[in-house]
This record gives structure tokens, sequence and C-alpha cells, in this order.
DNA sequence: AGGAGTTTGTGAACGCGAGAACAAACCGGC
DNA sequence: GCCGGTTTGTTCTCGCGTTCACAAACTCCT
């Protein structure tokens, strides 16, 4: 389930302010969600609350984080070091959740001069080699749009079998990878269709230019 | 609806591919999505293609594009400018889908020394003046977690309607505001359990595609 | 002009996730 | 030991999105 990150990092959260337990309200406020699927979700997984009491935050978080697989060490390859690959390999976010960066690849040469976040940046043919040694399961696509299918049939001939991709578009790979993308002008979009409507609404019920000044305190 | 920025994209490499016209097969297929849904969710706008022909690829992208918002031009601000900052505001792509960024903000006062993507980066306190001065109605946090919710605050405060959140936290903002977060983070560890769950199945023998019917209900 | 072939737009069934509601279980006090 | 208060785990229902399937509509060829 998709959630169950989100469970995991409210909990750790909850952690480091020293909660010992918590209820499913309190841990669904965190998590942005509801308390009834919060849960449901956590059902799914077993029984580790306590009715009455609540959860161990500790012990729920050992358990979904295993559930996960953050408990192990997961090698990552990230390919197409620009402006956004030398910000993931930057990010320390990414180690302390178990995902350890094994090597930067880049196809130009002039980027093999680099060293981002520590690791040596190597040439793109090193892959194979790399994943093999590393035992690599995930790769993260960093490359434009152009170069992003090349990449992803070379990482899953030589098996890869997950795949994050930033390169705005839809890669065709076999059915047993798995693939996430993310892509930034979407989300953009997305957030510009909706403010369109907000907007069109307005100038119809509203006075331009003037901020309702209503409810602008947060629902807690 | 979410999927019409999908569409839009795939339009357009279409249209710079050279196609004039395509049926709803052809333009699932690039978007990755199925030819049924694609021409509901099309019929939603209106009727725009023509039964034994298709649809007229450049009319339909500016039709999508008007829905969405897109045709006219959104300023952004940009708040937190780190690694991932930089990497947004030196993004070409945010630029030709109609998202302009009219200021770089950082609380930083290091920071202010530097030009990034050619826009000076300023005191996190202009935010105001600047939101006022561009009429900004969408905000992109880059900052730490611990700073995004003051952020956001500051940034409802003075008017932005829709936030785009890079901090692994869950903000809290008034309902009429709108929010969409990405975090690598979450997207990482979903691959994760679905590759674990690929390795642990592994010991059985199974046909690629098939899921063994117990309790893996987790299909994304 | 008419028919064959093609493709859109949409009505209807299906499946699935979300949320409300409730019984079972647990704790603490008396 | 029992009872009130609390919270989990689960069941049930509802609504939505997805998908199939088909009639309407258009083009092209004869
Ligand atoms: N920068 C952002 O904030 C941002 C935002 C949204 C999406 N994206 C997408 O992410 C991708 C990368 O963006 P960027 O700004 O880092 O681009 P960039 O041009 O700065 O970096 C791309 C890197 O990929 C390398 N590369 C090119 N072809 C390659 C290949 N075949 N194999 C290996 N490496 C190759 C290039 O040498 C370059 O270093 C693009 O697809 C972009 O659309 C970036
Ligand atoms: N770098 C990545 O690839 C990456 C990946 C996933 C998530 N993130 C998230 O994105 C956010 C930024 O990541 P980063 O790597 O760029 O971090 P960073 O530390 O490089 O940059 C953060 C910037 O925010 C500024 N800042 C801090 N407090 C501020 C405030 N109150 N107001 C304005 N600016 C403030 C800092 O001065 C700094 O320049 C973090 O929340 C991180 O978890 C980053």
């Amino acid at each position: 389930m998709a959630r169950l990150p989100v469970y995991l990092r409210a909990l750790t959260t909850l952690s480091d302010q020293g909660t010992g337990t918590c209820s499913s309200e309190e841990l669904a406020a965190a998590a942005g969600v509801n308390s009834a699927k919060l849960r449901k979700d956590l059902s799914y997984l077993g029984s580790y609350g306590t009715r009455g009491v609540g959860y161990d935050v500790d012990y729920l978080r050992y358990q979904i984080a295993r559930e996960i697989g953050v408990t192990q060490d997961w090698p990552v390859v990230i390919v197409g070091i620009g402006n956004l690959g030398q910000a993931l390999a930057n990010y320390s976010g990414f180690r302390s959740r178990g995902f350890r960066v094994v090597a930067l690849l880049d196809a130009d040469p002039a980027r093999h001069e680099q060293v981002v976040a520590g690791i040596d940046v190597r040439p793109f043919d090193h892959l194979e080699r790399i994943v093999h040694e590393h035992a690599v399961a995930i790769g993260v696509i960093a490359t434009p749009a152009l170069a992003a299918q090349d990449v992803a049939d070379r990482m899953v001939a030589c098996g890869i079998t997950s795949i994050l991709n930033f390169a705005p578009i839809v890669l065709t790979v076999p059915a047993q990878v798995d693939i996430r993308k993310v892509d930034l002008s979407i989300e953009l979009q997305i957030l510009a269709y909706h403010e369109q409507r907000k907007t069109q609404g307005a100038s119809r019920a509203e006075v331009p230019g003037e901020v309702p000044a209503t409810a602008t305190e947060a629902t807690a």
C-alpha cells in the first residue's frame, strides 16, 4: 500500500518527539488521513495495536519498516547527473531511509571529471558491471526525455527491476519491471488547473484582488 | 482531471513528429492509458474528435491546454534554494509549459549573493512584496521539513492559493488552498516494497505477471 | 449515391477503495 | 472482580472510477 511510507515517516517524527504510544486518531492526523483508513491499512499487516491503548510507536515503526523492506539496505544507481541528478545525489534523506547510492552514471565525458556528493561520476557504459557488482535492483533516471527510454532498456537488460523516472516521457518496460514516475511539470499543471477554476469562480462571486480572510486558520 | 497533462505531453510529442491527426488508440498508447478511458476523459471537455477519423492533434492540444490553464502565464516563486531549489530553478521545462519563475527566496543570507538560472536569490522576507507585485498564485517549497510549515503559512497569509511541496512533511493549510506534494523517498520506498515481494516470491518459481492469490492485494 | 470499414462518444456493469458504525478487547479504579 | 471509559479490528454500505460494448457518425471507394 502506497500510504505505508507516510505512516512510517509520521511514526519516526513521533518517536523523535519522545512519544511512546499513540492512538490511530493521532497517527492519522500526523499522516493526514482518515483514522478508519489507517486502522484498516494497519490491520492488513497484522494486529500490532492494543485496544484501549493504541500502538507502540517504535514497535509499529519497525513492523512497517519491515513490511516495506527498508530494514535492509537497497543499493541504487542514478543515471544522468545534471541539475536534478546532482540534487538527488546530494540528498541525505535517501541514505537515512535505507537507500544507498552506489554509483552516479552519465554519458557525457565532461561529467566524468566531477565528484558529486563524494561519489565519482562514471561513464554510463559501466552500468552492467556496477549493477552486477553491487546487486543493484533499483535505478533512477534523471536524463533528458530523449535518452530515458534507452537508459531504461539498458537497465532492464542488465537486471534492474525497479525504476524511478524523472524524465517527462512514458517509459515502456516489461511487465515484471516496476516503474514509478515523478513529473514536476504535471504537478504544476494540476495546480494551475485548479487555480484557473478558482479565479474563474471568483470573477463572478468576488471582487478581484481581495482575498477572503475567513477561515485562514489551519484546520487541525 | 490529473491525466490531462499527460495527454497534453503526448500530443506535443506527436505534433513535433509531424502527426496531423491521431486515433484514441494511438494517443492512449502514447499516454500509457486505456483508450476507453482516454475517450471518456476527452468527452468530458467536449466533442473535439471526428468519428471514423480521430482527433486533430494541434486542435486537441490547444483545447486541453486551455482546459488546464497553461495557455496563460503562471508566475511562480520558489522558496529554499538548496540542492533541489537550484535544480528546479534551472529546469527549462517549466518555462516552456507556461510557468515563469519570478523569484527565488531563501532565509540564509549566504545564499543572497548567488544568482541561479539568471535570477537573484532574495531574502525570504521579500515574499509578500513579490507575491503582490507579480500576482503570484503558485508557490514551490524546497526547504528542509522543519521550515516547510512556516513557509506554507507565510505563503497562505499573503495570498498564495496553490503550493507544491517537496519537503517530507504533511502540511496543514486552509481548505481553499491546494497542496500537492512530491516525496522522492516515498517513491523509492514503494519500489522497495514491490522489490522485496518480487525477491521473496522468486524462491518459488513463478510465471512473471502472475500474482500469488494469497495476501498480495497491493497492486498500487 | 451507397456500402464497407473505421472511430468516436456514451450507457451500463463491474470492481475497488473510502468512510461510517459497531462489537470485541484492554486498562485502570474501586 | 467488576464496571466505565477508551481504542482497535472489522463489517457493511456507498460512491466513484474503470472498462466493456455498442450505436451513431464520418470517410473512402466503387
Ligand atoms: N531540473 C529539474 O528540476 C527537473 C524538473 C522536472 C523534470 N526534470 C527532468 O529531469 C531530467 C533531468 O533534468 P536536468 O535538469 O537534470 O537535465 P540536465 O540536462 O541538467 O542533465 C541531464 C544529464 O543527463 C546526461 N545524459 C544525457 N543523455 C544521457 C544518456 N543517454 N545516458 C546517461 N546520461 C545522459 C547529460 O549528460 C546530463 O548530465 C530531464 O528529463 C528533465 O525533464 C528536471
Ligand atoms: N535534494 C533532493 O534531491 C531532495 C530529494 C527529496 C526531497 N528533498 C527535500 O527537499 C527539501 C530541500 O532539499 P535540499 O536538498 O535542497 O536541501 P538544502 O539543505 O540543500 O536546501 C534547503 C534550503 O532551504 C533554505 N531554508 C531553510 N529554512 C528556510 C526558511 N525558513 N525559509 C526559506 N528558506 C529556508 C536553506 O537556506 C537552504 O538553502 C528538503 O525538505 C528535502 O527533504 C530533497
